[in-house]
DNA sequence: ATGTTACGCGCACACCCGTACGGGTATCCG
DNA sequence: CGGATACCCGTACGGGTGTGCGCGTAACAT
């Protein structure tokens, strides 16, 4: 059997029962890919920052910001528009200056958790690495 | 002014106030890039589905688990190495089988509210791309 | 009007990441 | 034993990602 192998390393389940109980409560591909797309959003430590930083202050100029979190302007406005493409943030143009804050239907679920929570973990990681 | 225009976009804050607030509350960027590269595990369709899946079903093996996600073998072996690699998940071998299960120190807020929580979030997802 | 500030944008670069493929090892079956 | 199975590993490759740089634009100051 040389196709690809893929997805055919064997083809009879060893836990039939288990196998099939985890299909049914499965998460689709699709549902797994919005997730990760919007946890990837995170998985970068200027944007998880700022974030983080917005969720504090509520609002911050760009310069600020990188003036805040000690990151070259350019990582902060590259990670603003990441954030903004997605939906995460708005800008708020006073003048020259644009104002960002979280964006008014921020995933309540991802702020609280992830930025609130999940912080914490981070700071009593009592092994690991 | 030719230097690294890097950090140096604007030397003084607009609204120092702001700034120094979100400096106090800020995380540093060795928690960011912690937070980060664990939300970075589950920024992949495949290795969020074997959490989901080991979440539920609790232990399944390479082949099966491949099975039920219908994923390829290789994928999902990647994504387990990846995975045990950062210590999320353990294999117990019993004879040529190796049954993978969530670790024992699997994080428990990123099991419960990344892994349950979340999911539901990106079932209701009212507009978005 | 002229220069400066604040920010956005596009380009080029290096880099990491996931996938596919070919092997390799240990185990089970006949 | 010999062959198939279940899994792991290393490699090569295409594609996505973050960073630095220059330039452009709009707004403020003089």
């Amino acid at each position: 059997m040389s196709e690809h192998r893929s997805a055919g390393g064997h083809s009879h389940p060893v836990d039939a029962e288990r196998v099939e109980a985890a299909r049914q409560r499965l998460i689709s591909p699709e549902d797994a890919a919005r997730l990760s797309s919007l946890l990837g959003l995170l998985a970068d430590p200027v944007r998880a920052r700022i974030l983080y930083a917005l969720d504090t202050v509520e609002e911050l100029c760009v310069g600020d910001l990188a003036l805040a979190l000690e990151a070259s302007e350019d990582s902060v406005g590259y990670g603003l528009r990441i954030l903004r493409t997605a939906g995460l943030v708005t800008g708020r143009k006073a003048g020259r200056i644009v104002y960002y804050r979280l964006a008014d239907d921020f995933p309540q679920p991802l702020r609280e958790h992830c930025l609130r929570r999940l912080v914490e973990l981070t700071r009593a990681p009592l092994d690991e690495d």
